[in-house]
DNA sequence: ATGTGC
């Protein structure tokens, strides 16, 4: 029998029980709703709401999956002063994110053999796939800690990038409170792999804006119907996944230590006060860092790629940034006259027009979330309303998972996902490494984004189809 | 997600 009861249109209430100290809620519309299978995500959402100072309500994005400790979709808000901080409910990929990259061409005017030539172009600049290194190593380890500690501004001073780039980056692009010297030897060295995209769900795609609609607010976004579009998605890479893992084991033996009562490994957590959680903090803005620069650097690559192509110079082509917005981040925020810090874990950050988070450039507006489907799918370009005060500014990050990635191993035929990828053009070696990746192993994404534009929580501003995608590759099994 | 699992 399923913990949710309904609360209201597309939302449903896990009542609190047991060690939990307040109601969790979930997001879903009734076609995600009959079809819903995620018991086990439930009881995570359950367990983080028995966290020490969290604040009600814990909360599931239509996306939500199982993950490592709290699931993935899922938000969990607490007390800045008096809650716990925990490693498990940012995630492995810390700042994993999105970023979109507008062009002033026209998408049609590009021949499949042109969109091969450019996802070449791309591919031979940034490396794809778990392990892989930066072709720059040497410099990324020498300024490493400043890579870390200022963020992308100092990249731009270094050339990859432009400094209007700074505008349209979550935080500018820097988050302050890193210290390097929190970071551990094991994941220094990790460091290694920024300016690559790595694996899974991570990708580069051409895309072309297929729908617009919301006129005035794509026009306010540079975005136009027919247009050629970059989109992004990768993290921090080898690099927060190391710090992940170090303070996930790291605050559960403090948490026994002091006795905190937490209901999972996944979810270990000390008080932000601690001198754990403070080296935590100070370690994930490192890697929050490095996630925006690594998101950066590639937006360099992507410009000199498409020059060498086409023609031109870096500019020729806009290949202007759009946004660029977090989906696995833990930051301190103001909701409801409450500081808290919000953990977010496959879920974006989508602030209200007017918010003054917002960059000036999108005050009036509201910041784009950035929401990608599957390799084989549409992405979305939302902006929020102000009822989203009630998921902590939060939706949620893509379509999410309907199969494990061993599940759509097993049960997904490479033909199946060559049809499904149609007249999309894919690079890699071999189809077989991204089963796990098929859209078929995903939701829907239309009835994700409906989920939140049903109830006036979102708009939906542009529809992205893909048409060619650079994959990290993955592993045969 | 990940130099990929207890």
């Amino acid at each position: 029998m399923s913990l949710l009861e309904w609360e209201s249109a597309n939302c449903y209430r896990i009542r609190r029980r047991g060690k939990m100290r307040v109601d969790a809620v979930v997001y879903l519309n009734n076609a995600l709703k009959r079809s819903f299978g995620e018991e086990e995500a439930l009881q995570q959402l359950a367990d983080a709401a028995a966290l020490p100072g969290v604040v009600e309500p814990v909360v599931g994005m239509p996306d939500i999956h199982t993950g490592f400790g709290l699931p993935i979709g899922g938000v969990m808000a607490v007390d800045a002063a008096g809650g716990v901080v925990s490693a498990g409910a940012v995630g492995m990929d810390i700042n994993c994110g999105v970023r979109l990259l507008r062009t002033n061409l026209e998408a049609g005017s590009l021949d499949k053999p042109l969109l091969r030539k450019l996802l070449h172009a791309i591919v031979e600049r940034v490396p794809t796939g778990v392990g892989k290194k930066s072709r720059q190593a040497a410099l990324v380890r020498k300024n490493l800690p400043r890579y870390l500690v200022e963020g992308v501004p100092f990249l731009i001073e270094q050339g990859f990038g432009r400094p209007e780039d700074l505008e349209c980056i979550e935080e500018g692009g820097a988050m302050r409170g890193a210290d390097p010297a929190a970071v551990s030897p094991e994941a220094v060295e990790r460091g290694a792999q920024l300016s690559t995209i790595g694996g899974g769900n991570h990708f580069i795609e051409l895309g072309r804006v297929d729908r617009v609609f919301d006129a005035a607010a794509a026009a306010k976004l540079g975005l136009a119907e027919g247009q050629l579009t970059v989109l992004i998605h990768t993290g921090s890479r080898g690099f927060g996944h190391q710090i992940c893992t170090d303070f996930s084991a790291l605050m559960w033996k403090a948490a026994a230590r002091l006795k905190l009562d937490i209901p999972t490994k996944g979810l270990a957590a000390v008080p932000i006060s601690s001198a754990e959680g403070q080296r935590y903090l100070a370690a994930m803005a490192c890697a929050v860092n490095f996630a925006f620069c690594n998101r950066q650097w590639i937006t360099h690559d992507v410009r000199q790629a498409f020059s060498a192509v086409l023609g031109g110079d870096d500019r020729s082509y806009d290949l202007g940034l759009v946004y660029d917005v977090a989906h696995n981040i833990a930051k301190f925020e103001e909701v409801g006259g409450k500081r808290l810090l919000i953990h977010r874990k496959g879920a974006t950050r989508a602030l209200p027009p007017g918010h003054p988070n917002n960059p000036p450039l999108y005050r009036d507006l509201g910041h784009p979330a950035l929401i990608p489907g599957s390799m084989g799918t549409a992405s979305y370009v939302i902006v929020a309303g102000p009822k989203v005060e009630q998921t902590f500014y939060s939706v949620n990050h893509g379509a999410g998972r309907v199969l494990s990635r061993g599940a759509a191993k097993r049960e997904i035929e490479v033909e199946e996902l060559k049809e499904s990828l149609g007249e999309i053009l894919v690079l890699g070696r071999n189809y077989r490494e991204y089963l796990d990746e098929a859209p078929q192993a995903y939701k829907d994404i239309e009835a994700v984004i409906d989920t939140f534009t049903e109830i006036g929580f979102t708009r939906r501003v542009a529809r992205l189809q893909p048409l060619a995608v650079i994959k990290g590759q993955g592993k045969e099994s």
